[in-house]
RNA sequence: GGGCUCGUAGCUUAGCCUGGCGGAGCGCACGGCUGAUAACCGUGAGGUCACGCGUUCGAAUCGCGUCGGGCCCA
């Protein structure tokens, strides 16, 4: 049974009853047990990392994920689907500190890291639920119930492995290096972790004192003073040209600086030399014989022990002195300089960012930073300070806790990415990008520039390191499994986080005991081994050997770097191939002037206020449909408002028939359209909504998903309710049980019930809704969801282009008749004799002319053969350059001839090649002499279309204005029902009053079919009646005044 | 500074891959419909297709460069 649905669409209520219904039946699991068998599609998550709530980035990332799953599903695939959480590491370390209130490591390990974890996982899990609960509002259908998380054991198995083939192919180092630090957090952080903004720092110019050499010094240019007391060495270019100068100081003195020869001007006005000369110049080669002392010697004692000498290197530019400070202990290309010079790797600050005794009695135990000040003062006091100031820059900081990141040197655990990359480069051809340059321009790229991966972190919450070093002979054992830890262990380990971890002792072979390295994993690393820890690999190898690797994965740009990245790494790591066959890249939700969103702008728009406004398929639907994508979602309401009006008009078309429908008790079963012989608009209708498949596989085949969800809105809106539905109306009013209407019935069941299951995976909500009442209202024998429904494809055989080919000429055609009729000021109520259509081609409207007739309420539609046109009135003008040649003095008199003609005898009598004759003289006219226009005569409006021009006859007659007063009448009539709030079959009675009797006249012939269609029983009409009723109301139709009043019969 | 990408009407955008009259929606102005009606429809105005150079018979589309936005890197 069908019911009525309420005139407005209502989001809230449709996705409510939705999700409901979807709960009670267990909808996703039967979906999912219904194509156990099919082809398989294995999806994996790229895991949301639980912070926070999610925002409008995350949500249309899921929808994206949601709405190709749904496809799949529908296409027959049996999906993997598991839905994935991304649980450690600082992120969630620094929001629990913060909710405790600490400050430091210290803090952590006072209250016990124990509990710490215990908080952190809750945190992470209460999160989780949290999440879940949103992007299940959405609509988004993924195994929730049973998500990979990366806290679980058997996940931290499978990274674990991973480490372990990695230290089985040789691929696993431990080693000094310089890394990115985070001095709050205490550990080294990513690359891709650092976040850059614009920092005010010191910018300081230093004298280096040159060993041997009296007032001599090499300049060097730094904005971060407090690595000065780690400097042991100068770098220079091997190409440029540097320059031995005495510089003049205002005073008189001078001093001998070594810089670049181009920059010389540059830097003795920093220092405010007022004159100079050039003694010596030479190649960056020639300096290299040079040491100098490190003017802080005295306050930092290893400094005294160092040789500084100048090196060669490609990284210096030709900026500020043109020599760079070195410090190798600080810098990541000064590290590797240290490293092949053979310089000491110094670094006399400690993992909390403070120096260390190393670095002196008067910088020990002060933070770098705030050192700056001091070391400056102390340069300058040794008369090594050249200049001063201050710069704004970009400078690197912590993503998660925003402090400003130094670079140390410590002792970390790396895989060795580097030599990889070729096959990586190899690799990722394989994989199928979408779009193309995802892979074969950004993805390679970032390919090309890969370092090795720094996987250890100093800190709590991550995965532990599954690596145990013995105490007596340093040897190194990489655990693989809980089993084979357990096992080496003699004893139970249940939970492998730390601290739990960290009191395993393991045996060693030389007979010592083995202790595991503090460090936790990277949290990149966590989410890298997702496609096959997913599987449960390898703790189990049934589901991996089937599954494995992935059909698809699609996530945002900026996992280029991330996701996308950090897969291939430990892939390649673990079995030498990529982990993904095809990946969808999309973009960045920005505000609607393209800008980021963010708390500071506040321009930070929530997916959940979009819902509570519109539902969640008009935000699924627009974010779908806004832009392609791999291309950034400018966010605007007003696009989610459109969004949401189409999907009311959607909803209109399909609440129109239903009272219709109810009302005839239609039965599907009985309405084979074989049976009926379906018009020409039903046939077109259901060809439309074919070639509409046909064009979703299309763009899905390649997820273009705008421009599916852009054919779907076409449809609906052009096809379905701007055309179709128009044309449907007036079948539906017929009360008999005639065959025309049943048609209409089944061609309307028939398109809405294939549009709802095209539909089905993007408004998941809405097409469950329709389905639900007109389809399984209708067809009992229906299945239980839209979305165990097999996509309906399309059938060739019902697509039949040269009848939507026609179709569009009659669109056309109608709407160039509205324009013509706008013109001749008449309105599409009243009726016109005829029309007439003009085209130099054969237009081809088959037997859509009934169509035309009706749409355009044309008495006669006349498709005149191809050039042909109506009668014109021809206007004939002279053409004087050509005449006056000619006919000199006599030019007058011709032209007075030709005006005066009738044009077409003008005309005539060119064609024919005889002389005009004119108060007794011939003259020989040419058609070079004359122009013709064609003008319409006045009854004939025309109106262009795109193969020709159509002429509106309107022209009245008694008759065509009798039909246009009748339906004036009823109009109002109508209106009235309406303002009584009647049902559809209610009867009525009538009176009507008017002040002209030819208006009485012209339209009393009308009185049966007015009854008839304003359904009353009673219709009184007469000049001056006595009115009463229910309603009266005075209406004002081209100056004759109609009382008219209605009541219930 | 480098890689990728985007720039089309007041706003949001399609078209670009594969060259052939630049399309929508919103907003604006005017009109229509009235058995979808707090809905819907039509018409009109509105364009330096960011800018410049090139290739071509022909460029929004292909190439090079410049400017501006985004992501990533240094």
């Amino acid at each position: 049974m069908i019911v009525e649905v309420p005139g407005q669409y209502n989001p809230k209520n449709v996705e409510d009853e939705v999700r409901e219904f979807w709960q009670r039946e267990d909808t996703y699991h039967k979906v999912r047990r219904l194509r156990a068998g099919g082809r398989r599609f294995f999806f994996v998550d790229g895991p949301p990392y639980t912070t926070g709530r999610i925002h409008l980035g995350t949500a249309w990332n899921k929808v994206i994920k949601d709405s190709i799953l749904r496809y799949m599903s529908m296409r027959g695939h049996e999906l993997k689907d598991r839905a994935g959480w991304d649980m450690h590491g600082l992120p969630i370390e620094v929001k629990v500190e913060e909710h405790l209130g600490f400050r430091s490591k210290k803090d952590i390990e006072t209250y016990g890291v124990d509990r710490f974890i215990e908080q952190c996982k809750s945190f992470a899990l209460r999160q989780k639920d949290e999440m879940t609960e949103q992007f299940k509002s959405l609509g988004v259908w993924l195994d929730w119930d049973n998500p990979y998380m990366t806290l679980k054991n058997e996940y931290i198995e499978a990274a674990w492995w991973t480490l372990k083939r990695a230290h089985e192919r040789g691929l696993l180092e431990r080693g000094l290096r310089v890394v990115n630090w985070c001095p709050r957090c205490q550990t080294a952080i990513a690359d891709s972790e650092v976040e850059y903004w614009d920092e005010r720092d010191p910018s300081i110019y230093v004298k280096f004192p040159v060993e041997g050499e009296e007032n001599t010094y090499i300049v060097i240019w730094t904005t971060t003073p407090w690595t000065i007391p780690a400097n042991v060495a100068v770098a220079v270019h091997k190409d440029f040209m540097y320059s031995k100068v005495r510089a003049w100081r205002r005073d008189g003195t001078y001093e001998i600086l070594i810089m670049a020869t181009d920059l010389i001007e540059n830097v003795l006005k920093q220092g405010r030399y007022v004159d100079y000369e050039i003694l010596e110049s030479m190649r960056g080669e020639d300096l290299l014989s040079l040491t100098y002392r490190n003017p802080l010697q005295d306050l930092v004692p290893p400094q005294r022990d160092f040789v500084h000498g100048v090196h060669l290197a490609d990284f210096v530019t030709a900026e500020n002195t043109g020599i760079v400070h070195i410090a190798p202990g600080h810098g990541l290309e000064d590290y590797e300089l240290g490293l092949e010079k053979r310089l000491p790797i110094f670094c006399p600050v400690g993992e909390d960012g403070r120096y260390t005794s190393e670095a002196g009695e008067k910088y020990e135990g002060k933070y770098v930073r705030d050192a700056n000040p001091e070391v400056v003062e102390d340069l300058m006091d040794r008369g090594a300070l050249l200049a001063s100031g201050e710069l704004v820059h970009r400078y690197g900081h912590c993503w998660r806790c925003k402090t400003p990141i130094i670079f140390i040197a410590t002792r970390q655990w790396f895989i060795r990415i580097s030599d990889l990359r070729d096959q990586m480069l190899q690799e990722i051809e394989r994989v199928s990008w979408y779009p193309e340059w995802a892979g074969s321009a950004r993805f390679k790229d970032w390919i090309s520039n890969a370092r090795d991966w720094c996987i250890s972190r100093q800190r709590y919450w991550g995965i532990p390191l599954p690596i145990w070093i013995c105490r007596s002979c340093g040897s190194m054992d990489v655990i693989g499994t809980a089993a084979e830890l357990e096992m080496r262990a003699g004893r139970a380990v249940e939970d492998l986080h730390r601290p739990a971890v960290d009191d395993v002792r393991l045996r060693c072979s030389c007979g010592g005991e083995m202790e595991r390295v503090p460090d936790v994993f990277d949290v990149w690393f966590d989410s890298a081994v997702a496609s096959w820890a997913t599987l449960n690999f390898p703790r189990e190898d049934k589901e991996f050997n089937v599954w494995w690797p992935a059909d698809f994965i699609t996530e945002g740009h900026d996992q280029t770097r991330g996701w996308f990245y950090s897969q291939l790494g430990a892939s390649m790591v673990a079995f030498g191939r990529a982990p993904y066959k095809s990946v969808l890249m999309h973009g960045f939700t920005l505000d609607e002037q393209g800008r980021k969103m963010s708390k500071s702008i506040g321009n930070v728009v929530h997916p959940e206020d979009v819902v509570e406004r519109y539902g969640a398929d008009t935000l699924r639907f627009y974010v779908l449909s806004s832009n392609a994508p791999w291309e950034d979602l400018h966010f605007s309401w007003e696009g989610a408002m459109n969004v949401n009006r189409m999907l009311n008009i959607l909803w209109n078309a399909y609440r129109f028939p239903l009272p219709y429908m109810i009302l005839d008790k239609f039965d599907i079963s009985k309405a084979d359209t074989s049976r009926y012989s379906l018009r020409p608009e039903d046939r077109w209708i259901i060809s439309r909504v074919n070639s509409l498949a046909k064009e979703i596989e299309e763009n899905m085949a390649e997820y273009m998903l705008h421009r599916v969800t852009r054919s779907l809105q076409d449809f609906i809106l052009e096809d379905l309710s701007r055309w179709y539905i128009q044309l449907v109306r007036p079948r539906t009013w017929i009360e008999t049980d005639d065959p025309d209407k049943l048609a209409a019935y089944a061609t309307l069941y028939t398109v809405m019930s294939s549009l709802v299951k095209l539909l089905a995976p993007f408004t998941p909500f809405l097409a469950e809704s329709i389905y639900q009442n007109l389809v399984r209202g209708l067809d009992p024998s229906a299945l239980e969801s839209v979305h165990m429904c097999d996509w309906p494809g399309y059938r060739e055989d019902l697509i039949d282009k040269r009848l939507e080919e026609s179709m569009r000429y009659v669109r056309e055609i109608s709407e160039a008749v509205s324009n013509a009729r706008q013109k001749g000021g008449r309105k599409l109520r009243w009726p016109v004799s005829r029309i007439m259509i003009s085209s130099d081609e054969q237009l081809d409207l088959r037997d859509l002319v009934h169509v035309l007739r009706t749409q355009t309420n044309s008495k006669d539609v006349i498709v005149l053969p191809p050039g042909e046109k109506p009668e014109m009135n021809l206007e004939v003008s002279v053409v004087q350059k050509k005449i006056g040649p000619v006919f000199k003095g006599e030019s007058r008199d011709v032209v007075e001839a030709i005006t005066s003609m009738n044009p077409r005898e003008v005309k005539r009598i060119i064609e024919s090649g005889a002389p005009l004759e004119w108060k007794g003289k011939s003259y020989m006219i040419t058609g070079e002499m004359v122009e013709f226009r064609e003008i319409p005569p006045a009854n004939l409006i025309p109106a262009e279309f795109s193969k020709g021009i159509v002429y509106v006859d309107i022209t009245l007659t008694d008759e065509l204005k009798a039909e246009g007063y009748a339906r004036e009448i009823i109009r109002r009539i109508q209106d009235m029902r309406k303002d009584l709030d009647l049902k559809v079959d209610e009867m009525i009675r009538v009176s009507v009053a008017l002040d002209s009797s030819e208006v009485l006249g012209l339209v009393s012939g009308w009185k049966d079919h007015i009854s008839s269609e304003v359904r009353a029983t009673l219709l009184r009409m007469g000049n001056d009646i006595d009115i009463e009723g229910e309603l009266t109301k005075d209406w004002e139709v081209d100056g004759v005044n109609i009382r008219v009043s209605v009541a219930r019969a």
